[in-house]
DNA sequence: TTTTATAGTTGCAAAAAGCAACTATATTTT
DNA sequence: AAAATATAGTTGCTTTTTGCAACTATAAAA
């Protein structure tokens, strides 16, 4: 393909013209000249199950505002440091987490004039997955928690507009499980099929047919056999997988739990 | 859940209200002075179906960087006239498109040091749907048109990343096709099912059952049948119906093609 | 009046999911 | 050591959902 737009196509035929065109380019040097910033930062909604329930990492805020109130971890971006939106989300992620790599998917930006009491903020959030064993938190253990998610909320306040934040991440991750793979990043490399459907159940908040499930995911092709390896327990022993691509997100072809209608 | 926080738990110490207005104020001048910020644009994929194609809305840039360049509408957020990001987002679309209140969705948010020559800069991307009859282009035609869409690109280069942007967008109403009803957005407010029908063939890329999506609609109970109200044309005229639920997003418990597995 | 084009329905075969009983293999208990 | 218990994994059948193709319905065009 070229740099050039085609001379002709179908693109002529439905401008239908309207209001001053001298309008609207004056506001578009309008724009183009005030360049007044928002402050811009990112947070981060940090998953992991740990004890039969979903958890998320929050963080007692040092300084005002909100100070002393807990709230996702996250905090300006860097332009120096930072080379993009993605690789400041990463950067905070260790320094919060300490992890390296786990599943990191932006959420959503959220941005207004009062948000924030310093001024017009917009914050990228991002969502991340992660075992439970993987984590390792920084400082002092007083200002970083893992709180239990109850529904969509923690059952206390939060600074900022986190609540929400929170319980649209939480959202997002129930519709995600319906339809994709996402919860082997919720754990370790290796696990066994009753865990992986246990994450499920958690989550959706719903028992699961175990034949169903295994069907499901086996069908999928996502799932590795580690021959000879297997979770030893009370019961039988279980089969030892590793998820097969840690890159592709794969969907199912169908929802998970039958959504009531 | 109340105002206040559990008295055990990790939750204990999350008891501090927000913050006092002086303590803010000092604050605010620090946080202004220590944090360098980026530049802060919004940009708008918009989406229509005409002549059997999806098209996207393009705009020629009279400005540099990238002047005579087609790009992506959109530009610099004004915390003055923009109480939030969505309601920048609205207004663009008001701007560029001359549209009221179409579906609009925030695809997500690209920000890097080296996106744009005028430095670090941050663009939170929404996608548009609508009615290829209810847009009116504003300013001249030439710097403004429907652009088919082949494949995920245009078949022509795009100013700064807005080739990958658009890529993006495509694949994000591609895969929210496939679960979800949003497609009734690409239609005028009263539709007959081959019409829309025929919207998801296009931007699936494959033909589909027509009994099976018939039910699958109906099933869903989304649509409201207009009684009595018929698109007369060459064979048995079709029954109209209208879109139930704007607000509600619902899914399918399946999704509409099955996929090669 | 016949042909053609499109809308909409129906019936059945095929595929997928739900369900429950069954087997398998370990630990714990007696 | 045998029995009880707990968990993993399989199998077979029923029910539900889908895919497919033929059928009916209703208009305009020939």
């Amino acid at each position: 393909m070229s740099g050039h737009p085609e001379p002709t196509g179908p693109d002529r035929a439905g401008t239908t013209m309207a209001a001053d065109p001298g309008e609207a380019e004056m506001l578009r040097r309008h724009d183009a000249s005030s360049h007044e910033k928002p402050f811009f930062t990112v947070d981060l909604v940090i998953f992991t199950v740990r004890d039969e329930h979903l958890h998320a990492l929050l963080v007692k805020r040092a300084e005002p505002p909100f100070k002393g109130c807990w709230a996702l971890p996250g905090g300006f971006l860097d332009p120096r440091r930072d080379a993009s939106v993605d690789a400041c989300a990463a950067r905070k992620l260790v320094e919060e987490a300490g992890v390296r790599a786990p599943y990191l998917e932006q959420l959503r930006t959220y941005g207004s004039r009062d948000r924030d009491p310093r001024g017009w903020t917009a914050t990228t959030v991002y969502f991340a997955l992660m075992a439970s064993e993987s984590v390792r938190l920084l400082g002092n253990q007083e200002d970083a928690r893992w709180v239990r998610v109850r529904g969509d909320e923690v059952g206390f306040d939060l600074g900022f507009d986190h609540a929400r934040i929170l319980a649209d991440a939480v959202e997002r991750l129930r519709s995600k499980l319906e339809y994709t793979h996402i919860a082997v990043h919720l754990l370790p490399e290796e696990f066994t099929l009753p865990e992986l459907q246990r994450i499920y159940e958690i989550i959706l908040q719903q028992p699961l047919d175990k034949s169903s499930f295994r069907r499901r995911v086996m069908q999928a092709d996502m799932l590795e056999e580690l021959p000879g390896r297997q979770r030893d327990g009370f019961g039988r022993p279980a089969q030892l997988y590793r998820f097969r691509d840690y890159d592709r997100q794969t969907f199912f072809p169908r929802s998970i739990s039958r959504h009531a209608r």
